[in-house]
DNA sequence: CCTCAGCTGAGACTTAGTCTCAATATCAAC
DNA sequence: GTTGATATTGAGACTAAGTCTCAGCTGAGG
């Protein structure tokens, strides 16, 4: 896995500048995030780890993710439930979610009309932007076939039900 | 303050239509959610509630709150912290927020062209949306004045730090 | 003014995440 | 290849925000 390599050397290089270390867990948590994952939760990247038998602590993930975050390598979500996600970067595009409250499908847009609609709004606020979070909650396609109902805004379904927790 | 008692009203008829009742705790929350707060976080209100001696607990509140997002009057919301937010509605103007990280104020705007972008954005992807959660994180114009800098995405201020908390 | 379903408070519990600190690993210098 | 200063790790205690339970209380229709 080539391209995995190229994102560990852009971690140890944002490392190095910190005078910060690359170690055995932080290779194997970069190596698991992107070849694997790509919206994923703190808990579920501990527990895939613990099934490959990498004993990584719930603190180094945590603490490894903070950094991931950091260095750009990796971006913290909102998608609509009440505790972070997170996602790989490759390349540095832009983009938003639509997540579907029936199935917990995650689809990305990016549309620069709607970014420059943002800049104009906090223009006219004179606000200075820096960082911005989008989140369309609804159904897809598919389960609106389905007949899947939308959920009311308060009672969200959580996105990746189905993966195993670690914490009893 | 009669506006208040429009808002118990609305609340009360949405309760009756549940077999729900209107009690002398709900009636409390209700009216100092719209007689004082705008953006507020749970425990802040539980804090407000302990401070004028009307003992409610936690449980209530919170209990209270979700029935007041069922019901219309109040709505949650992210501000870019890991918790949420709540705020009281009138009338229906939906609105998105511009959260400055260094002072915590909160600007809301409302912008049509926004709103109408994005449906374009679901008819493309054949997505039905719901409801939807904007907010851009920055620094507003007085803060930038004073030469606040930026917050990393990561790292956002806690807005309301000032606010006193309940549990020590 | 009775009755009973719905509500409340106290506090145990849960979930997601942070902190502490002794033991361990990294890596630059030798 | 060894050394040593320093960063890092893991285990588990701790925290914040929120949920749940259940015995006792209360609103409101009759």
């Amino acid at each position: 896995m080539p391209t995995v390599d190229r994102e560990i050397h852009r971690f140890q290089d944002f490392l190095i500048r910190q005078g910060q270390k690359l170690t055995r867990q932080r290779t194997a948590l970069v190596r698991e995030i992107f070849s694997t994952h790509y919206h994923f939760e703190a808990d579920e990247l501990l527990f895939k780890m613990k099934q490959k038998s990498l004993k990584i602590s719930r603190a180094t993930v945590y603490r490894t993710l903070e950094l991931l975050v950091k260095s750009g390598l990796v971006r913290r979500v909102h998608l609509g439930e009440d505790h972070y996600h997170y996602e790989h970067v490759r390349g540095d595009s832009h983009h938003d979610h639509l997540v579907c409250t029936a199935c917990g499908a995650v689809i990305e847009f990016n549309d620069p009309e709607l970014e420059q609609r943002q800049l104009e709004i906090c223009a006219r606020k004179k606000f200075t932007p820096t960082f911005h979070n989008l989140q369309i909650l609804g159904i897809c396609d598919s389960c609106h076939r389905k007949g899947e109902q939308p959920a009311s805004p308060d009672r969200v379904m959580t996105i990746g039900e189905g993966a195993m927790r670690l914490r009893k």
